[in-house]
DNA sequence: ATAGGGTTAG
C-alpha cells in the first residue's frame, strides 16, 4: 500500500507497508499494535533517516550486551535509547525495571521516551498504569500525542487533565497550542495561560505568537509579542515576522527585522530566512541584498534554508544570475535549493537549462519531487521536451501523485500547448477535487487553442456549479468571446464581471476593451475604458490599440498625449502600439517621435518594439530608416523578417526582399506562413512570376509551410497582373478554398489591364454578392468595359449603379505636417489654405503640359464635358495633399502621400512629372503598395 | 516556541 501521495517525492521516499520494516519484530517484541505501527513522522510520511538503528544491529550481533545498570544511570540511558531511536534497548529497560519492582520512580521517564521513539500508543499505556500521575506526566502524555500527529487526543488528554484540576506547567500549554484546530481554541488556552498566570512564560508567550499568527491575527500576535517586552528572545521576534510573512504583510516583517537588529538582537537563520522571504514576498529587492550582504558578515549563507531563500529571492525578482551565484554556493543543496532555481529558470525562460538542471540534479543523487516536477511540466513546451511530459505524466498515475494540484494544472496546460486538447481534458476530467486554476488552465488552453465554442461553454458550466471565478477566467472567456465577436456574450461576460466586481481590473479590462472593437464596438469599448480605469497603463494601451485598430489613429496619438499628461510612465507595450497607430496613418514624424521615446527610456532592447519600428517605418513610406532599425534589432526573429520582407515587397524592392529571405533561411530562421505571404508579395510587386511559382510549389516541402487562402489570393493576382488570366482562373478553380471577395477583386482589375471583359463580368458578378456595399466593383467593370470599347455595357453599368444606390467610398488623402496629420478630398475646398494649394496646382498645371503631360480622361466616368474632366482629375486629393506638400515643406524635402484607395493612373502619370518639375521625391502609399516617384520615374515601374 | 520550493493569467 501506498501512503502519502500528496508530497510523495524528494527528501521523504513514499512509504510501502511492509511486514518486513523495523515494525514488526516490535510489534511481536512489545505487544503493541496500531498507531504506532505506521513510523512516520507528523505530515505522516517516512523519514529517509528512519532505519534499524546501529546500536540495535549491534545487539543483535551478540556484541556490547546490556549490562546491568545501576538505578541512577536509567534515566541517561533512555534519554540516550530515545535520541538513538533505540527501540529495543529502551524496551529490555522496561522490562527490567518491571521484573525489579522499579518501574514506579521511572514512569515520566519511559513515557517521555516512548513518545520521543514515536510510539504514542506506548506512552498512553506507561501513562495508564501510573496510579496518581502528576502534572508532568500529563505533560508527557499530552507531548506524546501532539508531536505523533495526534492533535485531537493531545487536546483530549489536556481536557481530561484540567478536568481533573491539575496544574498546568509552562511545558504543556506551548504544545497544546501548537494542536488548537482554531482560532476560537487558542484563545481559550490563551485564557488558561492568563489565568495560571504562565501567560509571562517566554515560551507561552512566543506559542501565543505563532498561534495567532496561524490563524491570521497578526494584531493579537503583535500584542502579546509587546506584552513579552522583557524577556523577549530572538524566537519572539522570528515567530512576529513569520505570522506577518503568513498574513501578507511582508514589508511590515522587513520592518521589524530591521527594529530587531537595531535593538541589538542577533538574527539566527530562523530570522534571516524569514526576513529573505519578507523581501521575496514585498518584491523589495534592494532590503534583499542589504539583507544577503547582513547574512554574507555573519556566516549564515552555510545555512541551507538561508541560502534556499536566496536563491528562491533572486529567482522571482528578476536576477537570475545572482540566483545561479548563490545556488552555486550552497555547500550542501536540498531539493528545495534545486526547486528554487529551476523554478527560477523557467520564470525567466530558460525552459532548456531547467531540463539541464532536472539531469544534474539527479545525478547528484537527489530525487525530484513534486515541486520540482511542476516546474519541468512547465518547461517541457519551451523546450521541446513534449517525451518528457508525457513521461512524468505517466510516472504520477504510477506513483499514485497524479493528484496532485500542481501537477494536474501542469499536465493540462502542457497538453493544451502542444495543441491536445483531448488530452487536456482527460487529466481535467481524471482529477476528482477540481479547483479555480485548473479549471482556468483548461479555459486558457482552449481560448488559446482556437476552441473557442469550448472554453465558453466550460465558462457556463463553471458559473452554472457555482464555482468562484477570477481575472484569469474573465482574461481567458474574453479572449474566445473576441476571436468569436460574438457580441451576446461579451455583454453578458462583461454583466459577470461587474456583478462579482472584477471591472477595477486592468487584465479584464483589457479582455472588454479588446473583444468591444474586434465586434467593432469601438464606443462600447471606449465606454468600459471611460468608466473604469482613467490612470492605469495596461487599460490605455488597450485602448490605443483598439483605436488604431479601427482605423482612429489619430485619435490613438491624441489617447497617448493625455496619458502623458496624466503623468504616466509609457512601457514597451504602449510604444509598440502606438507605432502600430503611426504605421496605418502613415504618420512618419511621429513614428520618429515614438522611436525618440524608445531610445530616451532603453527600450531600444525590446524585440515586440523593435519589430514595431521595422513595421512602421516601411509603412510610413521610408525604407531606409526599416533597413537602419531592422539592422539595430539585437535579436531578430521570424517576426522582425517577416517585418522586413514585407516592407521591401510595399516598396517594390522585389529582389531585395528575396535577398534578405534568403538570408533568412541561411541564419536558419524558420519562415512561417507570413514570411511566405510577404515573399510572394515582393514577387508580385516585382512581377518575377518565375520565383513566385517556384516558392508557390516547393513551400511544403522546403520550409514545412501549408498553403493558406491567402498565398493563393497573392499568387493569383500576380498571374492576373502578369497577363496570364488563363493560369490565374485555373488557380482559382483548382484551389483546396473559396475564391474571396480578394481574389475576385484581383481578377476584375487584372481583366481591366489586359482588356478581358468576359472575366471582368464574371468577376463582377461574384463581388456584387460577396461585397453589394462596395462601390469600386461598378468602377472597375465599367473601366474594363471601357478599356475594351464596350461604351452601351459603360451605360449600362453606370445606370446600375445610379438604381442600386452604391455611394462611391470618397477617395482620400493624408499628408503629415509636423505633429498633424492633414486630410483632403476630391475638389476639396476646406483647408486654410485651399486658396494657395489651387494656384500652386494651377501653377503645376502649366508647368506639367509644357513637359507634355496629357489628362487621360478615361479613367473618370463623371458625365461632364471634356474641361471639366481635366479640372476634376487635377483637383483630385492625393494632388491636393502633394501642392499643400509642395507649399508648405523646405525645397528638396521628400514628400509623403497616404490615399485610401488605389492611385488614380492619371495622378500616376502627372505625379511622375510633377516629381521632375520640382526635384522633389514624392512618395505615395495607396491600398496596396507604394509609390517612390522621382525624376520622371516611379518605383513600380508602372507596374501595378 | 520560530523557517523553505510548484500551477493558470495581457
Amino acid at each position: 500500500m501506498v501512503f502519502g501521495h500528496r508530497k510523495g517525492f524528494g527528501g521523504y521516499q513514499i512509504l510501502i507497508r511492509s511486514p518486513e520494516g523495523v515494525r514488526a519484530p516490535l510489534a511481536k517484541d512489545m505487544g503493541l499494535m496500531g498507531q504506532e505501527g505506521k513510523h512516520t513522522n507528523h505530515k505522516g510520511l517516512v523519514h529517509p533517516h528512519m532505519g534499524r538503528p546501529k546500536e540495535e544491529k549491534e545487539r543483535k550481533k551478540g556484541k556490547n550486551a546490556l549490562p546491568m545498570r545501576s538505578p541512577e544511570s536509567i534515566s541517561p540511558l533512555l534519554a540516550r535509547y530515545a535520541a538513538s531511536q533505540s527501540l529495543l534497548l529502551g524496551a529490555h529497560i522496561h522490562a527490567h525495571l518491571l521484573k525489579s519492582g522499579l518501574l514506579g520512580a521511572f514512569r515520566n521517564h519511559l513515557l517521555s521516551f516512548y513518545s520521543k521513539c514515536r510510539l504514542p500508543g506506548s506512552a498512553r499505556r506507561v501513562f495508564d498504569e501510573t496510579p496518581d500521575p502528576c502534572h508532568v506526566s500529563w505533560s508527557s502524555l499530552v507531548t506524546a500525542y501532539s508531536n505523533n500527529g495526534l492533535p485531537r487526543d493531545a487536546l483530549a488528554a489536556f481536557r481530561a487533565m484540567r478536568a481533573r484540576g491539575v496544574r498546568c506547567n509552562e511545558f504543556a500549554l506551548p504544545i497544546v497550542l501548537k494542536c488548537a484546530p482554531d482560532a476560537g481554541l487558542g484563545v481559550q488556552v490563551h485564557a488558561v495561560a492568563v489565568s495560571t498566570g504562565l501567560s509571562g512564560d517566554i515560551f507561552v508567550a512566543n506559542a501565543l505568537v505563532a498561534m495567532y499568527g496561524g490563524f491570521g491575527f497578526v494584531d493579537e500576535a503583535r500584542r502579546v509579542f509587546d506584552e513579552a517586552a522583557r524577556d523577549r528572545n530572538a524566537v519572539s521576534w522570528n515567530g512576529l515576522m513569520s505570522a506577518f510573512v503568513k498574513n501578507d504583510r511582508c514589508s511590515d516583517a522587513v520592518e521589524l527585522f530591521g527594529e530587531m537588529v537595531w535593538g541589538g538582537v542577533r538574527p539566527n537563520e530562523f530570522g534571516f530566512s524569514c526576513v529573505v522571504n519578507a523581501c521575496t514576498g514585498s518584491r523589495d529587492l534592494e532590503a534583499g541584498r542589504k539583507v544577503h550582504a547582513m547574512v554574507v558578515r555573519t556566516g549564515y549563507d552555510k545555512d541551507v534554508f538561508t541560502a534556499n531563500a536566496l536563491v528562491d529571492m533572486y529567482s522571482k525578482l528578476g536576477d537570475i544570475h545572482m540566483a545561479a551565484a548563490v545556488f552555486g554556493k550552497v555547500p550542501k543543496t536540498d531539493v528545495v535549493s534545486w526547486n528554487a532555481f529551476i523554478s527560477g529558470c523557467v520564470l525567466h525562460g530558460h525552459d532548456q537549462h531547467a531540463l539541464e538542471l532536472l539531469l544534474q540534479m539527479k545525478s547528484s543523487g537527489l530525487v525530484p519531487n513534486v515541486f520540482t516536477l511542476s516546474s519541468i511540466l512547465k518547461a517541457c513546451p519551451g523546450a521541446g521536451a513534449f517525451t518528457l511530459g508525457r513521461q512524468i505524466h505517466g510516472f504520477m498515475i504510477k506513483s499514485c501523485a497524479d493528484s496532485d494540484d500542481y501537477i494536474g494544472v501542469g499536465l493540462v496546460d502542457m497538453y493544451a500547448k502542444y495543441d491536445l486538447l483531448d488530452d487536456a481534458r482527460k487529466v481535467f476530467d481524471w482529477i476528482p477535487r477540481k479547483d479555480l486554476v485548473l479549471w482556468n488552465a483548461l479555459i486558457s488552453g482552449c481560448s488559446h487553442g482556437g476552441c473557442h465554442g469550448e472554453a465558453l461553454s466550460l465558462f457556463c458550466r463553471m458559473r452554472k456549479e457555482g464555482f468562484d471565478i477570477n481575472r484569469t477566467t474573465l482574461a481567458a472567456v474574453l479572449k474566445s468571446t473576441a476571436s468569436l465577436e460574438a457580441i451576446s456574450d461579451i455583454t453578458q461576460v462583461h454583466a459577470v464581471a461587474e456583478k462579482i466586481g472584477f471591472l477595477s481590473d486592468s487584465h479584464v479590462v483589457n479582455g472588454l476593451i479588446d473583444s468591444y472593437w474586434k465586434c467593432n464596438c469601438l464606443h462600447y469599448a471606449n465606454r468600459v475604458f471611460e468608466e473604469h480605469s482613467s490612470d492605469n497603463i495596461i487599460a490605455f494601451t488597450s485602448m490605443i490599440t483598439a483605436l488604431s485598430q479601427c482605423d482612429h489613429g489619430e485619435d490613438a496619438i491624441k489617447l497617448f498625449m493625455e496619458m502623458l499628461r496624466k503623468g504616466l510612465e509609457p512601457d514597451p507595450f504602449v510604444l509598440s502600439s502606438l507605432l502600430n497607430a503611426c504605421a496605418s496613418l502613415s504618420a512618419y514624424e511621429q513614428g520618429k517621435q515614438v522611436h525618440a521615446h524608445l531610445i530616451k527610456r532603453k527600450f531600444m532592447t525590446d524585440v515586440f518594439a523593435g519589430n514595431a519600428l521595422v513595421y512602421t517605418y516601411a509603412k510610413c513610406g521610408s525604407i531606409e530608416d526599416a533597413d537602419l532599425a531592422f539592422s539595430g534589432l539585437p535579436e531578430k526573429g521570424v517576426v522582425s523578417w517577416s517585418a522586413m520582407i514585407g516592407g521591401l515587397a510595399q516598396h517594390g524592392h522585389g529582389k531585395r526582399a528575396l535577398d534578405v529571405f534568403r538570408r533568412m533561411v541561411d541564419e536558419r530562421i524558420a519562415p512561417n506562413h507570413i514570411t511566405l505571404t510577404s515573399v510572394l508579395c515582393a514577387c508580385n510587386h516585382a512581377g518575377l512570376v518565375d520565383e513566385a511559382k517556384r516558392y508557390f510549389s516547393s513551400m511544403k516541402e522546403m520550409f514545412g509551410i501549408d498553403r493558406t487562402e491567402e498565398h493563393y489570393s497573392c499568387m493569383i493576382d500576380l498571374l492576373g497582373r502578369a497577363g496570364k488570366l488563363d493560369d490565374a482562373m485555373e488557380l482559382v478553380n483548382s484551389m483546396p478554398f473559396q475564391a474571396s471577395a480578394a481574389v475576385w477583386g484581383a481578377l476584375l482589375a487584372a481583366s481591366r489591364v489586359h482588356r478581358d471583359p468576359e472575366l471582368g463580368k464574371l468577376a463582377a458578378e461574384k463581388l456584387f454578392i460577396l461585397e453589394p456595399e462596395k462601390s469600386g466593383t461598378h468602377v472597375l467593370l465599367a473601366n474594363t468595359y471601357a478599356s475594351a470599347g464596350m461604351w452601351d455595357e459603360v451605360a449600362k453599368v453606370r445606370k446600375l449603379m445610379k438604381e442600386s444606390k452604391v455611394k462611391k467610398e470618397p477617395a482620400m488623402s493624408w499628408v503629415e505636417l509636423k505633429d498633424r496629420v492633414h486630410t483632403f478630398i476630391v475638389g476639396d475646398k476646406s483647408h486654410p489654405r485651399a486658396r494657395d494649394i489651387y494656384a500652386k496646382l494651377e501653377e503645376l498645371g502649366d508647368l506639367m503640359s509644357k513637359a507634355g503631360y496629357v489628362p487621360n480622361l478615361e479613367v473618370d466616368l463623371h458625365d461632364v464635358d471634356k474641361s471639366e474632366k481635366e479640372l476634376l482629375l487635377s483637383h483630385h486629393s492625393e494632388r491636393l495633399a502633394v501642392a499643400f506638400a509642395l507649399i508648405s515643406t523646405p525645397p528638396g524635402a521628400p514628400i509623403r502621400v497616404k490615399k485610401n484607395l488605389r492611385i488614380c493612373r492619371d495622378c500616376h502619370v502627372a505625379f511622375k512629372i510633377v516629381s521632375k518639375i520640382v526635384s522633389r521625391e514624392i512618395i505615395i502609399r495607396d491600398i496596396n503598395r507604394f509609390h517612390h516617384f522621382s525624376d520622371g520615374a516611379c518605383s513600380c515601374g508602372d507596374y501595378w
